[in-house]
This record gives structure tokens, sequence and C-alpha cells, in this order.
RNA sequence: GGCGGUGUAGCUCAGUCGGUAGAGCAGCGGCUUCAUAAGCCGCGUGUCGUCGGUUCGAGUCCGGCCACCGCUACCA
């Protein structure tokens, strides 16, 4: 037994999640954690909001709220969201607001000074004296010195896709305010990232083993890494330490250095909560933890390289990645999702409308592992209505409204050696099966969906060629037996259903008549013939129901139209 | 421009160590009626983007090219 640490990208607190980043980085390791728990591992789930940066604070000074309050409101926003889809974390905090993350990002700052990983360089930057900050290239709009396109940002030209240097481009405004911003010089600290590769994380990565999305990427950035600013000129931010910052001030740590530390400090903060505060090193600094991030493929350098590079550079013991499921990109019906432009699906709206366990098992079946995909409203439907309707819910509501109507709702008895004989065929005659925790564990999402469905298929062809419907006119034992065995397939289905749709793996539990929740029964062994069967003989069956309901191709022009461009 | 990903049956995608191409959905035909008009069975010759190379043999390795998508670092 190994144990997990499992953390999903922090969702910045700019504005709402959607679709593309549930599929991408939260719900793999939603149903990876629940399955792993089932198993009886020793996981710990860690997420929370990432609030430091200069678009929260230009956005919070739009609106003219603090900027607290501005990152609280979308950290509750995003988890709302995280709560409607079932997805759980042992801790959810945020990096403003966890009290241990600030001192725990200086200790990393500190640490990678007095191992000699900082730099401190001057330089010049673009300074709004309207705003009264340093302006990222990001803020800066001007006249691209290359083609004379008059609106290009400054890191990069719209027009002619060239990478721009801000401080060459003659006509130069601060693009939150129009004034004209100045040169200045400012002192920064900067992470000597080649040094940490040359030492030892350009060695380690190249023995890990990756994704195949991910090893090409890092391949090439390995080789021109360099140094890497870690600070900047704002207040929103946890301050540089005061016993490195000399006779600088008004210095903040630069937010992706902090963010991940979040992970650390949020671990922290939950075991304090749990009321053992050292815990959190078992976790973090022990060679038996394993750690594994999920993200898209944007944080992918963070993760496999910045990170690592800082966890080692500190020199305390820290565990370095064990595995990084970094997925691509997931879109909207062949678009990209914008809130902006109202190419989205308002999670509000769906909830709504939508079951959201039926989007959960479908965003799982087409999540983007190796490749981009999409949210298709047509492929929703069809997966919804085939697969889990049909295949699913069908196989529980024929076989148990059958006992209902024949069998006054009770589990009827199957005596050894007809167990025996309905075991070997349906081992044997049915089709194959298998465990869908095989695919999750090796972050193969899509695969364990279809593992489950055709676990479930598997049931279906055993009801159809033992046909109990005409069985018990001339058997009514033999064909209650042949129920009981359907019964007892059913209630490792629910099992296996558990981590992709635990609330629908819990109706299913209930019909069966079981006490207690699907997740505490475990992860089921793979079936065996003659020891599987754990239902006894005579239990009362709960209210059966439809499990999925259908969605009308009605409601799939609906949703389209409303993605047609206007 | 640089880097990365993808390009396989109408659609969505699998193809581990190179050995005569697979699944699901849709479609067509048949069986069945317990069930949410559900279930089961049968039917798949597609230049594996393109050109060339290595090899006895390549979708599977190497190189050129084409198409689509993404990233390009002070953005979080």
């Amino acid at each position: 037994m190994s144990r997990y640490l499992v953390t999903s990208a922090l969702p910045y607190a700019n504005g709402p999640i959607h679709f593309g980043h549930i599929a991408g980085a939260y719900l793999p390791a939603d149903v990876y954690v629940r399955t792993l728990r089932m198993q009886g591992e020793e996981v710990l789930y860690i997420c929370g909001a990432d609030e430091h940066g200069t678009a929260i604070t230009v956005n919070a000074e739009a609106e003219g709220i603090p900027y607290s309050e501005y990152v609280a409101r979308w950290r509750g926003v995003i988890k709302d969201t995280f709560d409607r889809f079932g997805i759980r974390f042992d801790v959810w905090s945020g990096t403003s607001i966890c009290p241990e993350h600030p001192a725990q990002s200086q200790e990393f700052f500190r640490r990678l000074e007095g191992n000699g990983f900082l730099e401190q360089q001057e330089s010049e930057q673009l300074y709004c004296p309207h705003d009264r900050m340093f302006l990222a290239d990001r803020y800066i709009v001007g006249t691209c010195y290359l083609c004379g396109h008059d609106k290009a940002r400054g890191n990069e030209c719209p027009a002619c896709g060239q990478e721009l240097d801000p401080l060459r481009m003659a006509v130069a405004a601060c693009r939150i305010c129009g004034t004209r911003p100045e040169k200045r010089k400012t002192r920064h600290w900067y992470l000597d990232l080649a040094k940490l590769r040359d030492e030892h994380i350009g060695q380690w990565f190249q023995q890990h083993e990756w994704k195949p999305n991910v090893t090409g990427f890092i391949g090439g950035q390995l080789k021109e890494i360099g140094l890497r600013p870690i600070t900047r000129d704002m207040s929103w931010g946890i301050p540089v330490p005061a016993d490195c910052a000399g006779s600088e001030t008004g210095k903040v740590l630069y937010v992706w250095f902090d963010a991940p530390i979040g992970y650390i400090s949020f671990t922290q903060e939950w075991a304090r909560m749990a009321g053992k505060p050292d815990d959190w090193k078992r976790w973090w600094q022990d060679p038996d933890s394993r750690i594994v991030h999920f993200l898209g493929k944007d944080n992918i350098s963070f993760h496999c390289l910045i990170f690592p590079s800082m966890l080692y550079g500190v020199k305390q013991g820290y565990q370095l990645p064990w595995a990084v499921p970094a997925n691509e990109f997931y879109n909207l019906q062949g678009g990209k999702f914008s809130t902006s432009e109202k190419r989205t699906i308002p999670i509000e709206e769906f909830c709504a409308r939508y079951d959201t366990e039926a989007a959960r098992f479908y965003l799982l079946a087409s999540s983007p592992e190796s490749a981009d995909s999409d949210w298709r409203w047509e492929d929703f439907q069809a997966t919804v209505n085939a697969q889990l309707a049909d295949k699913i819910g069908n196989l529980v509501t024929r076989v148990l409204r059958f006992l209902e109507k024949n069998y006054e709702g009770v589990i009827p008895p199957c005596d050894d050696a007809t167990a025996a004989e309905l075991d070997r065929v349906l081992f044997e005659e049915c089709g194959t099966f298998g465990d869908p925790a095989e695919f999750t564990r090796r972050f193969q999402f899509r695969r364990a969906c279809e593992q489950l469905i055709q676990n479930a298929v598997l049931a279906n062809v055993f009801v159809d060629r033992l046909a109990p419907w005409t069985l018990r006119k001339t058997d009514p034992v033999r064909a209650g037996a042949v129920l009981a065995t359907c019964c007892q397939w059913i209630a490792l289905l629910a099992r296996w259903m558990a981590p992709f749709m635990p609330a629908k793996a819990g109706s299913v539990w209930e019909m069966l008549g079981n006490a207690g929740r699907v997740e505490e029964a475990g992860w089921p062994k793979l079936p065996v013939a003659g020891a599987w069967r754990t239902l006894p003989a005579g239990r009362k069956l709960g209210a059966v129901g439809p499990l999925f309901a259908k969605i009308e191709k009605e409601t799939v022009a609906e949703e389209l139209a409303k993605l047609a461009p206007k």
C-alpha cells in the first residue's frame, strides 16, 4: 500500500470554471481518488483557489471592491461548481486565506536563497504613473515595431504573431487607463532554473516516465531554460521575507511562485484542522508518498519542471511528483470555451436542466487524454441515452421490476449447484468483462468508462440467454435463481459505478435493498466463478425507479441553437 | 519564426515489443418481449494525411512535405 497525495491545479479566482477545466483537471482526479479510496489506499485530495496576481487586482479595482472580497466571491462560485458535480476535496482553501500559506511560501524563498538558487537583477520596466504600478506586458498596448499594427500587446503582436519587447515600442499606453507609461528601473529576484536543472532536475526528468505530451513539451524547454523572475512590484501577494528583502520594499512573490506552494500549505491547513499539525510531512516528505498532479496542458511546465525545481531546491526532503496526468484541452462543439463570447455552458443552467452524474460520465468518456476533444451535445445525448439509460439503467429496471411483479420484490434463493452452473454461463458464454479500476489507475478514463458499460452488457446478454420470462412458466425456482444472479451482478456494477457516478451508484445500491453507502462496500475483486456473490437471498428490494432520464432530440437542437453565432 | 499535439471505417476513437487493420455509435438484416419503444445476434476492403527511406515485412521506426489545433515564459 502506498500513500497518494492527489492535487488538482489551483483554479484562478478570477472567473467561473467551465467544463473544460472540470474534464481536464478535476473530474479525473476525483474519480481517481474515489477509486483508490474504495481500494483501501490512503489518499489525500488537495485543492484551493489561486488568488494573487495582477489580473485579479485589475479586475477587482474595475469593480471597485477589495481584492479579498473579489477573490472570496470567485472562490465561492468555483467551489459551488465542484459541489454540484460531486467533486470532493479533503481540503479546499485559497492562497490569500490559508493561514499557513504566507509563512510556507516565504520559507521556500528563504531556503532557495540560502541554497544559492536565487539571483537579484535590476531591469527596466514600464511603469504607469496613473495606476501607480509596473505593467505586465499584457497590460501594454502599442504600435508593433515590426509590422506597424497599432493595437499590439506588449508581449505579442496579434497581427504578425511576433514576440515583442514592450520597451522598444515607440507608442505605448497602459491598457487599463490609457496613460503613457514611463521606464523605471526595478530590482527583482530570479530563480536559477538552469542551475537546478544541471544539479538534479534535468536528470530526474529524463529518468521519469511521462505521458507523451509531457515528454515532448518539456524536452525542448529544458534546453532553453534560464532565470525566471519570482518577485513583483505590487501589494497583493506574499511579501518577500523581511530578512531577505534588504533595502527593497514593496515586493511580493510572483503569483506563479506562491501558487503551487499552496498544495503544501493547504495540506498543512488540513493537518492542523485534523488535529495532527505535523502530519503534512508524512504526505510531502516521506518516500512512500506518491504525489499525483492533475492538470491541463497549460500547466505542464510548472508541474514537471518549475515546481519540482523548487521542491528540490529547498532541500528539505520533499518528494517530487510521482505522476502528472496532464490532459489536453477540452473544447465546446468544435470551438474554444469562451465565457466572454458566450461560447459556454452556464453551470447553473446546465444543472437545472440535466443530470450532473450523467455529465460526469460523458465528460470522462470524452476526456482529452491524448488529444484535444470536445463536448458535443449530440454525443452527450447518445452517451446518456444509448449507454447509460439503455445499457445500465434498463438492466437495473428490467431485472428489479421483474422481481417486483413476480417474486414479491425479494431476492430469490439460488442453491450452490445452480449457482455453479449459472456462473459458468455468465463467465464463459456471455462475453468479456474487466476491472475498470485497472484503467483508472493508469489514468485511462475513457477506457474505464467503456469497461463499465461492457460489464453491464455482459449482464444483459446473460438475461437474454436465460430468458427468465419464459423459464418462469416451467421452472419458477430456476428463473428466480437467474434473477438472483442478475442482482448479484448489479451489486457489483453499483460498486464499479461509484467513483464515476457516486449518486447513481447509491441509488442502485438502495434499490438492491442495501443499507449503508456503496463506497463503504469497497472495491470488488474481479469476480471469479464460485466466489463473487454477496447479497443474501430473501433480501427485500428497495423502491425501483428509472436511473437516467433520456435526452430528447429537440433539447439537443435547442442547445445547438444557443451556440450558433448570431 | 520556434516548439508541441493531432491526422486510421459515415461519426468518435483503440492500435503495447514493427508481422497480412480493430471497437463503440450510426446504418442494414434477424431474434426476443422481462424492461426507460429497452435487450440480444449477424453484417465493416478503409490509398491507416502525403512522398521517400530502413526492413524479409511499417498504421507502428527515420526523414521531407501538407492540413488542423495549441503553446511561445514576467500570462495567471
